[in-house]
DNA sequence: TTGAAAGCGCTAACAT
DNA sequence: ATGTTAGCGCTTTCAA
């Protein structure tokens, strides 16, 4: 592969002479110009990223940190979405993507490796959870330029990329209840496996129904289950008999339980909308039920990547800079699942 | 960030001596490795990859090129699937990974850039689209490193990474004839939308449905759209009341189709698979169908990732090994969507 | 066992 | 407008 030095010489002139033209820097006479560019062309030559980064330190390189397993299930869509979103915003700043997935088993595994061999300028932390203590120190103790998306830590180093999932719980309540169901019931996750969004959305349910009702949530009402699909099935399956007050919607906390809960109705022979209505989170499943549309809440994840991407480039240009916190809003997409009811 | 320089200095030695100990060299004394490692602790020395790059000509690096809309629908599903496999593959190689997306609209972008500018040692193409003819000869032409995960590509050039689609698309259908099905039919593409995994799994139906009728296929029985939802689901609602030779059972070359199918079939006043039996193809949308499981077909696309991450590093390693060319076997997986009939 | 020197490809700073 | 020098962090080669 042809170097500066070659260009240099078949063209006649110095390897400065033959960065100048490659970076534009002016200071050389047209004619010289043209005829490095032409023994450039001849030549195939291409600056190498190795020599420029080692003298200016910098890579155009960001690292994603994405979880271990992100070929499985959900986790993909939601992945796919925000590294869409960093690509595009990359792409516009000529900055490159390294992936770095984490590994949760080995716990020699060095997330910070891509940065400290300065691959990458920055990292991008995608991991769906929250990030480990002792990786939050080591970021903020060395000051590496990092963007957390989907995630609020509370550290003064990060700046962060989230939605708010609060919000959208309790505007989708509203939603139900302005559909004219008023025994709404939730379905989500068993405390062990806490989970902040999803914890989120069910804060956003419970202050909803307060604020409409007048009265705390019936705790019968709130349902629970793990994340797989059998587990939601049985939960619904097992508890929706017993209810006296019988609602006339399920908000399930992801699209997932809205499929499980599908299979449940149908095992209790209950037609969803006609005899119960669904509401979903996330979007990915919007187009799965092959019958009729989901009512469900989409998270801008392009967007977010987009902006995570260019807040992290911006911080690595100027590391003044001061970090942001920003929200993005959850968006309500309305489906067959979700039936009007009542004279209101 | 530390230098081999400084850590020389802390230590009391040259930095090439640093360099030894750093890379195992041996021919260092044990008490003055000693000192060197205790120096690099104290700074948190981590050897650069510029400066080993530059010198070496090796990144560590591979390209994964990619579709451009990788965020989008099923893609997601292949493209993780594989990326995954690329990862496992890397981190036991000590490789990082470069993504790569390509881009359609615009006619200047350079896809082969990351190698160029030596950002990577070898490139994996997992375009789900043939590589463009330029773009082939350009590979070809500059011995750059490069697997093909999806496509055959005749080139000389190439290894490659595939299925067997043909051969899936047989042993579906003979799977199906061994249910009972005497009239099946096939759903794939329209002529303008070419995908050569498609049309190879509609040959195998083809093949099998000659070998076991000993004629060739009811041309009526072959339905075909573009890859919308509606305009499948139109197609089938459209050809199948007009079908004379009723089918018992439609074999979709996506999972997508199958979806559709159901669908449509609901339009119809037909179930499945009470009615109709449905076999399907890909496994992502497998968990999809609430109430009832998929028969379909899975690309093992992990395994796949990994070989072509395997094999990429094994030539940038050592150029002159041969080219490889590996076909996976697809893997039937039964379903309650194929429905045993019959007395056979 | 250790070190000195040269060079990988590039750019910044300083000549000319 | 063009060139020279030095140095980014590292490894390789040769010398001590």
């Amino acid at each position: 592969m042809a170097t500066q030095k070659e260009v240099a010489k078949l063209a006649g002139v110095s390897f400065i002479t033959v960065s100048r033209v490659v970076n534009n820097e002016g200071n050389v006479k047209e004619e010289t110009r043209k005829r490095v560019e032409e023994a450039i062309r001849q030549l195939g030559y291409f600056p190498s990223h190795a020599g420029k980064a080692l003298n200016s330190g910098r890579n155009g390189t960001i690292g994603v940190m994405t979880p271990a397993r992100f070929g499985d299930g959900m986790e993909n869509s939601y992945l796919m979405g925000v590294l869409r979103g960093i690509e595009l915003e990359c792409r516009e700043r000529g900055q490159d993507i390294l992936l770095s997935p984490m590994s949760e088993e080995d716990p020699a595994f060095d997330f910070l490796r891509p940065y400290r061999q300065r691959k990458v300028d920055g990292m991008i932390y995608v991991g769906l959870k929250q990030m480990p203590e002792q990786m939050r120190r080591e970021f903020a103790d060395r000051l590496i330029p990092c963007v957390v998306v989907g995630d609020r830590p509370s550290y003064e180093h990060f700046s962060w990329i989230d939605t708010d999932n609060e919000r959208a719980g309790y505007e989708s309540t509203v939603k139900i209840w302005e559909a004219g169901h008023r025994v709404i019931a939730f379905h989500g996750l068993v405390p062990e496996l806490y989970n902040a969004n999803i914890s989120d959305r069910e804060r956003g349910f419970r202050r909803a129904i307060q604020d409409l009702s007048g009265k705390p949530v019936d705790e019968s009402l709130v349902l629970r289950a793990d994340y797989s699909r059998e587990d939601v099935q049985r939960s619904i399956v097992a508890a929706w008999p017993a209810l006296k007050n019988k609602p006339t919607a399920l908000f399930c906390s992801t699209d997932n339980r809205v499929l499980s809960a599908l299979a449940a109705f149908s095992e209790l022979g209950l037609e969803c909308p006609a005899d119960v209505s669904l509401v979903g989170f996330d979007g990915f499943l919007r187009d799965m039920v092959y019958d009729r549309s989901m009512a469900t809440n989409e998270q801008p994840l392009t967007a977010m990547g987009r902006k995570a991407a260019s807040v992290l480039i911006s911080h690595i240009e100027e590391p003044q800079l001061p970090r942001e916190e920003i929200v993005f809003p959850v968006v309500f997409t309305p489906g067959d699942s979700l039936k009007k009811i009542g004279g209101k």
